[in-house]
RNA sequence: GGGCGCGUAGCUCAGUGGGAGAGCACUCGCUUCACACGCGAGGGGUCGCAAGUUCAAUCCUUGCCGCGCCCA
């Protein structure tokens, strides 16, 4: 047998093993299997993105879950694949074509989406890759695109019956104009920026009463070219003469109507507002209130365009601020100027200002999409976790507003939609459909026009859950896998995936797309501050992998991951839990150096060993620690359980407290022994496979178990493998061992002296621990000696007391008597102050009569307890005092 | 302005209506035959402040202070 090395090298280890997992197809479901399904949809990464912190906790997350549960006799399903990341990928490819000095336009729609696949083939596959770094077990076979053939059947399916069903309409309305990307964006891609900006005021003459004027004030001058009105508050005093009459809009020279409106805020400025219904998304509601012109004065690149005065036409909005203010200065109109700083609209991929902008769109009802996914968290169809983020779902779901799924881009889903020569529009599956619909609309052949827009790459993703096992055909595993058991996210993400996925399934599917929304938290550094490029913080999960291994930081992720807190990381920890695969490491390269192998005779019921009969007790109860944790989300506890068992319980006692068997001479309890350390380390691997799947993998392997660890089956434990008279005994083994080495430690006492232990009042029981345990306290303890004593302890000892007994440490030659004498003042001390508010609590009539009888008693112990140990050190501090 | 959350040891964070916890850091000691990425032993907290409910509050309620996030 080749020795296990003295430190975990994770590197070569962890490839080895994945390889190996996918060969044997052990991420696999299985369609015909007879097992319950679980399934997990993986929320889609985007194709052009690469492993960040944020994925690398939600898949580390989804992969416990999957892990745990197809251990757990399920039928485990975690479907992965990308989304096309419309916006994201055209840029990415354009950008590309620009080193070349190549612009789209120049090759062409149809070359260009050529252009964008081949980048896809050759690059879209990084974060699937990372993926697998991380080691996450979804059934690749299975991995779905968006824009897959099946995917795009699904999505043309949804647009024409949405369509027909008026749930999808064109409208021309104001949406969010990406100025640079030219295209519409939804109100989730739009991000409100704090900037620091200039309130300007400037004076419009009143028509028809010279010298007269009222202030507006407006961050944004150049868009006055376009007001058509002015509005105030209907109850505002100083205005209320002017309502109905008209303001000159200076440069231009319009009348604009002033208007009473309670959008005006008295309170704001001066209390007017100029109006610019093409421009303004409150604007546009005013205006069309009172039935104000709407004239629009941007073209798609934001520069004026032919609707303003000749001077401004094809200024850039920026160039046109500046000179807007200079000519209203000039000509006298400007007032105060004022530093603010307020939230501007930002695209969340160009970066630049978004203009409200009048276009025609293709919308989704929304709103009456949201209904049934409302009611469907209302009446617990679908359960949040934890619970508090369905107030952000229902909130953003009640105010929902018309969706804009249409998208000046070449890259995504082709608008199913054709025009005639009138802008007669025949939404059909296919173009030879909407031709016969043109047949019989015109009645006759008629020339069609397919419209150029694709959809919102969101309108996709929301399909994801049923459109990546066959729908709209009716698959097997659209039978089998839908609804899904949990979808995993950021509470970022909820408005994305959460929101759309549940409108879309529940209309298409007539039933929620997964029982359960797990919420986790948001990565942040070490500080607290979003990890973001511009600032510099952000960690790169694949670089923390390579320092420290994939288990270590998948272990970091889940022992942080309390529920509803975000999550700081420090590499110390990542480096904290990197010290823990070792400390398992070198258990089991113990366990292997003393012949632990695992033995499939071993029953873990009928030990003879105390010991043993413990550990068994003490699988058993962090096995289902482990397993209630991960069933309720709470990842923190199961590693915590695991950690604690780990390193407090297996190493730190077990292992400690058998080594005197395992090297002594009673050939049945070495067998026994050996047998019950490889059967504990091999349950402690299988518990702790989901969290740090690699280093469990390689040691069940060098440990010579059977098959691969990842599907062997989750151990159950019940009543029959606890032993309370096992519990009892180990319990006090080590209180004992922890009170010696605690009083040789403070007394002073070299740690490679031994010394003899003495123990009085020692009951029966005890007495038999005491003798039954000998060896094993010797040797924890280091002492020479242990022997239970009636009548007096002689002088020149060091005591403390447990469980009832003094515990007495002649050490005469090293003791210090003023030391001792403070060690004991100070325990008594404790003691007393315990001993006070315990006897204080009993001698209350109300505590007495309203608190529980087990309250009650419990207390009453404690006290007894306390009173016991004060009064044994109060004896040796007399007796020391004799001395 | 509306909503959500947070404030517990030096740091990062668990936790509970009835004896304050972990990891890291710190102090002391240790070539104890798996492990110094280790072993053993310690020090350290008015559980943000105030009031209320309760026999009992770090935990429940209210107010205040401080911080963060989302939405407008």
């Amino acid at each position: 047998m080749v020795m296990l090395d003295k430190t975990y090298e994770p590197k070569s280890l962890e490839t080895k093993h994945y390889d190996r997992w996918e060969a044997d197809g052990a991420f696999q479901a299985d369609v015909d299997s007879p097992l319950v399904p679980y399934t997990i949809m993986m929320p889609p990464p985007n194709v052009t993105g690469s492993l960040h912190m944020g994925h690398a906790l939600t898949f580390t997350i989804q992969d416990i879950l999957i892990r745990y549960f197809r251990k757990s006799d399920r039928d485990a399903l975690w479907q992965p694949g990308t989304d096309h990341a419309g916006i994201a990928t055209q840029m990415v490819v354009e950008r590309q074509l620009a080193e070349r000095q190549i612009n789209r336009r120049d090759i062409g729609r149809e070359k260009f989406v050529e252009k964008v696949w081949e980048w896809k083939d050759d690059s879209g596959g990084t974060i699937t890759r990372q993926l697998r770094a991380l080691g996450a077990s979804p059934d690749w076979r299975r991995e779905r695109f968006t824009m897959d053939e099946g995917l795009s059947k699904a999505v043309v399916k949804v647009f024409v019956d949405l369509y027909r069903q008026n749930l999808i309409y064109r409208d021309k309305r104001l949406v969010n104009w990406d100025p640079k990307l030219m295209t519409a964006v939804s109100d989730l891609e739009v991000q409100q920026i704090d900037v620091k900006g200039k309130l300007w005021h400037f004076k419009y003459p009143i028509d028809g009463e010279d010298g007269r004027f009222i202030t507006i004030a407006t961050t944004r001058p150049e868009t006055m070219l376009g007001d058509t009105g002015i509005a105030v508050h209907p109850e505002d005093e100083r205005y209320s003469d002017l309502v109905g009459k008209n303001a000159i809009l200076p440069l231009v020279g319009r009348k604009l109507p002033i208007v009473a409106d309670d959008y005006a805020d008295p309170e704001q400025g001066s209390g007017a507002v100029k109006m610019t219904p093409a421009h303004d998304f409150n604007d546009f509601e005013v205006g069309r209130r009172h039935d104000l012109e709407i004239i629009n004065i941007l073209d798609a690149e934001a520069c004026l365009n032919e609707n303003v005065p000749e001077a401004y036409r094809g200024l850039d909005r920026f160039v046109a601020r500046k000179q807007v203010v200079a000519d209203l200065e000039a000509a006298g109109l400007l007032g105060i100027i004022e530093d603010i700083t307020h939230a501007v609209p930002h695209g969340d991929r160009s970066g630049v200002e978004l203009e409200p902008w009048l276009t025609d769109q293709w919308f989704a009802d929304a709103k009456t999409l949201a209904k049934p996914a409302i009611e469907a968290v209302e009446t617990g169809k679908t359960r949040f976790v934890p619970k508090q983020w369905e107030n952000t779902y229902f909130e953003w779901m009640r105010n929902i507003q018309p969706w804009c799924i249409s998208r000046q881009l070449w890259w995504g889903h082709q608008i199913p939609a054709w025009y005639g020569p009138d802008g007669e529009v025949f939404v059909a599956f296919d173009e030879a459909e909407a031709m016969a619909l043109a047949t019989a609309h015109y009645g006759q052949t008629t020339e069609l026009k397919r419209d150029e827009d694709v959809l919102d790459t969101w309108f996709s993703s929301a399909l994801w859950p049923f459109s990546t096992i066959g729908w709209p055909e009716e698959t097997p595993e659209l039978k089998r896998y839908y609804p899904g058991d949990v979808l995993v996210t950021g509470f970022d993400i909820i408005f994305f995936w959460v929101a759309r996925m549940m409108m879309m399934g529940i209309h298409f599917m007539g039933e929620v797309p997964f029982k359960d929304v797990y919420i986790h938290a948001l990565v942040r550094d070490e500080q607290g501050q979003k990890m973001s490029k511009s600032k510099g913080n952000v960690m790169d999960p694949l670089v923390l992998i390579d320092k420290f291994g994939a288990d270590a930081l998948r272990f970091t992720l889940a022992a942080m991951a309390a529920q509803g807190r975000d999550i700081k990381l420090a590499e110390s920890r990542i480096e904290g839990y990197r010290n823990f695969a070792t400390k398992l490491w070198n258990a089991s390269r113990f366990a292997e150096m003393n012949g632990c192998v695992h033995d499939p005779a071993f029953d873990p019921k009928s030990c003879s060993q105390t010991v043993n009969r413990w550990i068994v007790g003490e699988v058993a109860r962090a096995t289902d620690r482990v397993s209630e944790a991960i069933e309720a989300y709470r990842f923190n506890e199961a590693a915590n359980a695991l950690y604690q068992f780990t390193w407090g319980t297996f190493c730190d006692w077990y292992l400690e407290i058998t080594k005197p068997i395992i090297a002594g001479d009673d050939a049945a309890a070495v067998a026994e022994t050996r047998a019950a350390t490889a059967w504990a380390l091999r349950q402690l691997l299988n518990i702790l496979h989901p969290l740090m799947p690699y280093i469990t993998e390689e040691l069940w392997e060098q440990l010579g178990g059977d098959g691969r660890l990842i599907n062997t089956a989750w151990p159950v434990f019940d009543e029959s493998h606890l032993d309370t008279d096992a519990e009892a005994e180990i319990g006090w083994v080590i209180r004992l061992v922890t009170e010696i080495r605690s009083i040789r430690s403070e007394m002073n006492v070299p740690p490679g002296a031994k010394i003899d232990l003495l123990i009085k009042d020692a009951d029966a029981s005890m007495a038999d621990r005491l003798s039954r345990n000998q060896e094993v306290i010797q040797r924890l303890a280091r002492l020479s000696s242990v022997a239970a004593i009636d009548g007096e302890l002689p002088s020149g000892t060091v005591q403390g007391v447990v469980d009832g007994a003094t515990i007495a440490l002649p050490i005469a030659d090293v003791v210090d008597l003023s030391q001792e004498r403070s060690r004991l003042g100070k325990d008594i001390e404790k003691l007393d102050k315990e001993i006070g508010k315990l006897s204080g609590k009993l001698a209350n009539e109300n505590f007495l009569s309203r608190a529980p009888e087990a309250v009650v008693e419990e207390n009453r112990d404690r006290l007894a307890e306390e009173k016991q140990k004060r009064d044994k050190l109060s004896q040796a501090l007399r007796r020391l005092e004799a001395v």
